[in-house]
DNA sequence: GGCGCCATGTAACCAGTTACATGATTGC
DNA sequence: GCAATCATGTAACTGGTTACATGGCGCC
């Protein structure tokens, strides 16, 4: 996950490990937030993978590590991009960390990715419809409130992507 | 965490790590799901710190280890059950986990305990209006949607449990 | 001269999951 | 007889966080 982060922004410009955290604090912290100690030996893999490489740049007398995205980079960041948005139950950051970087796709391929999103979460929706109708049939008595917030949080993500759907194709 | 919500299924009954399992599958899997390889570990912590107790059954022969919750046991689960829940961005299993059992308190303390969640969403958000505004003012171009997902995330958020707490206070 | 920020890094820990191993019992 | 379910457990891995260690630079 990090590591396609670190990507996405390396899309955008060369960074260091610590402009990194910096444009993170002020941009995705909202929804997704990682620590130098995860920051910087992911730095260290991707090197490793070559979708990333270093230069190190004197300044002052000090070494700066500069980082910047390779082809190949940039060619795994975008198939991670495209790579369909994984359904959570719980969890939005898995939707949001693509929708951030979305800048990178075009419009046709943005519709598709949120398209398949809407169409998963539905059915995960009626899953969950499903369950509540059996539950009903055998008259247990667990605790029904957090299956409605299920219901009610999936109507609620279901319209908002629908919603930005509409914004995005509007922009054209 | 998956430590207390074992306590919680044992508050009603006693069960082995299978049967927690189970019943987790139909009752709490659409908001937290754990796998064996979490649930018997933790189940051995719980008797090592003496919140449950374990009785060895011979069923036809064949040992079955059924576990009990131990007064301190449910001592520390209400105490946990009472603790403000945790804000988080992007998840909602820190709140869900806690309403699941709620029926083990009573009305005043399910009102205090949302309050105060609700309270905290609504400082959350205050400060992601701030961090709009700021971004605004300083004309970057950092994709604005994942931020006014969060806003209206809280929105829902804080709307469903104001809903919630008006049905817990009808029922009385 | 000391505070805050820039800058990099590692070791220990954490709360789990996945995959594997084992074996009894039940129902068709 | 064999598949599904009941039942328990561990080792390796995962994707991080926290805390710690280090040191330079700018500025008041």
């Amino acid at each position: 996950m990090i590591e396609f982060i670190i990507l996405g922004f390396l899309m955008t410009r060369n960074m260091t490990g610590y402009d990194i955290k910096q444009t993170m604090n002020i941009s995705t912290s909202n929804f997704m937030d990682a620590s130098f100690g995860s920051i910087y030996p992911s730095l260290k893999r991707l090197v490793q993978k070559k979708l990333i490489y270093l230069e190190e740049i004197a300044t002052n007398g000090k070494l700066k590590k500069i980082y910047s995205i390779t082809d190949q980079g940039k060619e795994e960041f975008i198939i991670w991009l495209k790579s369909p948005i994984e359904v959570s139950k719980t969890n939005t950051t898995s939707a949001l960390s693509k929708i951030f970087f979305f800048d990178n796709l075009n419009n046709e391929e943005i519709t598709n990715s949120i398209n398949t999103y809407i169409n998963d979460l539905t059915k995960l929706k009626n899953n969950l419809l499903d369950v509540k109708e059996m539950l009903k049939k055998h008259d247990n008595n667990f605790e029904i409130s957090t299956l409605n917030f299920g219901l009610d949080f999936y109507d609620f993500t279901i319209n908002w992507y629908k919603n930005y759907l509409d914004s995005v194709n509007k922009k054209l």
